[in-house]
DNA sequence: ATAGGCATTGTAAACGTTTACGTAACGTGC
DNA sequence: GCACGTTACGTAAACGTTTACAATGCCTAT
């Protein structure tokens, strides 16, 4: 059997009361030679604490569940860089339930999980909750944030890049590269979506340009490469790609199709992760901090300051071409 | 207050022990009537099951941990996945600690954090344990097994592709293209390693060759563009890179350096991600099954019938060119 | 001497479940 | 009418901690 406390006790020669207060550092409150006492006494018996007791007696578990979705996205790996850092510096574990792949069941699943355990906050990245999903977290009272998904409101916490002023950034840079005629790839119809058509949309619109090229995808490889021949008809000389993948995609289309990036076609790719550099030519991109991202909301979730934007940089490789 | 079972039995006027009964779900043990009554109460009152109580007095949470390095491994997600996936259908919830970068200090942490939780089994991935962590493991009775990473014994669980095996297949495609002076590159210096360093120096000598030429790295982009440089002055036709992004690495070093692949220089590939396809060429690679890896390692780990090694393939792209 | 304060420890309840055991009611077969 | 089995349910202990409260001993100031 595990020893616990008692058996400490036992061994020597105090009550577990003075056991645990001793082994949770309740520092003022026990002499050192009884500390000193103990604290051999639990090492010899190989005594690790029963985090399952103390979750119960305290009715909070110092874990913070993060929800995440199973699409293999390239940049998820510096998210949760970030918040298991951040939390580890808070003294929080971190717990990660996978959500399956935009599975509504399973999303809901996970959230009931966490929900189980009295985790001190809850973390849903990269996910479009549907109405369910929000009362029921907003019932549960535990804190929740989004990660990189911004909901439009100030009412829920999230932490994502600016997706508007992003897409707008992007669209500035095409403009000023003499491109009139410019695509928008791969962007999803929820809220990150929207956001990066709102940006677009005025960023063209403050040049007087009303025509909009927008192909909707799912931020894959695949996505981008199938894209690219809805574009070609349009006349477009540059797209913004929703992703690194998509971007890798749509790069790869051309090719195959005897068209030149950047010579023939612009691209700036949204992300940055490090696919970009592996392309040839490498991808002009809008970078996202996503170890910043990840890092921000954990102090979102846990009461402490922090800005629901996390600042977006223009990195400039070899995928842009000045034209006109 | 959260409603609890107590809440439940008072509104229905049954004891607490009844409620338990219907609400997991023990057949036979109480009415149909009670049932429905009870199921009925607990929905109205937005009863959520405390899983910190059940664990604690079954000692046993259908939990499987899974420790993993902060290395932003690509291939990590189909990993996860395969673990997720299998472990829903055996009826396991999956937590994630991540053991921060070949850091001993936390890696030992996470252990730790999984012992005290009395999970039903614990996966590590591509993690390379020290001889503390080992007797750790052990003495903790908690079954354990290692996910690509083979230790080469197997009084150890693990799953993983077969490292030698799988060199030596890459070296044998390479030496049956012509190629003679192949070398290796971005190799570790433990298990994963050696063993590949193991199968390739077969699979030369079996040709007589005993010319080997490796390079030693640490599964990086980086770590690829930097070893292209030890190898240009050593007249090799081809290199076997240790991970995609290895490869990677090479290629663009080599574009780089003016050198044309595969016309000059012919790469394979180890793992298999969708990296290869983004590259121009596209990359030659011998294939992980990364999903069935995490699938299989949750058998493994817990009892079910599962063999050691997941068979790898080789997937012919561009990257690789027939001389002499 | 006495009261008060402080340091240190012990007692016992509480956290929300599961489950061994006991019991009551109700057939069923004889 | 009896023994017995079955069904349905209740009682209470247990899981391993934390912590409010009480108790003890000792020191100090009066």
């Amino acid at each position: 059997m595990k020893p616990t406390i008692k058996d400490i006790a036992a061994e020597s020669g105090v009550s577990i009361a003075t056991v645990s207060r001793v082994l949770s550092h309740k520092t003022g409150t026990y002499s050192e030679k009884t500390q000193a006492k103990i604290l051999a006494v639990a090492k010899r018996l190989g005594y690790r604490k029963n985090s399952t007791a103390v979750e119960l007696v305290k009715k909070k578990a110092a874990i913070i569940a993060l929800i995440i979705n199973a699409t293999p996205t390239n940049f998820s790996t510096q998210i949760i860089d970030g918040i298991q850092r951040r939390a580890g510096e808070l003294g929080q574990g971190v717990i990660i339930l996978y959500a399956g792949n935009r599975n509504a069941e399973l999303q809901h699943q996970a959230i009931v999980t966490a929900l189980e355990r009295a985790v001190s906050g809850i973390l849903l990245a990269a996910i479009e909750p549907d109405a369910e999903d929000l009362t029921l977290l907003k019932e549960s009272h535990v804190p929740f944030c989004f990660v990189s998904v911004y909901l439009g409101t100030d009412k829920v916490l999230a932490v994502s890049s600016d997706n508007e002023k992003l897409a707008a950034t992007a669209t500035d840079y095409l403009l000023d590269h003499g491109h009139t005629h410019i695509g928008l790839a791969g962007v999803d119809t929820y809220h990150t979506g929207s956001q990066r058509i709102a940006g677009y949309r005025r960023a063209l619109a403050a040049r007087d340009i009303q025509e909009t090229t927008i192909k909707y995808g799912d931020y894959s490889y695949e996505s981008g490469r199938q894209l690219l021949a809805e574009f070609l008809p349009l006349k477009v000389t540059a797209i913004i790609a929703a992703s690194d993948m998509v971007a890798a995609g749509l790069l790869n289309a051309a090719q195959e199709a005897g068209i030149a990036v950047p010579e023939q076609l612009s691209l700036v790719s949204i992300d940055g992760t490090d696919i970009c550099r592996i392309t040839t030519p490498a991808l002009t991109s809008l970078t996202q901090d996503f170890y910043q991202i990840g890092a921000q909301s954990v102090d979102r979730v846990l009461g402490e300051a922090a800005a629901t934007f996390v600042p977006v940089k223009l990195v400039e490789r070899g995928s842009v071409k000045r034209v006109g």
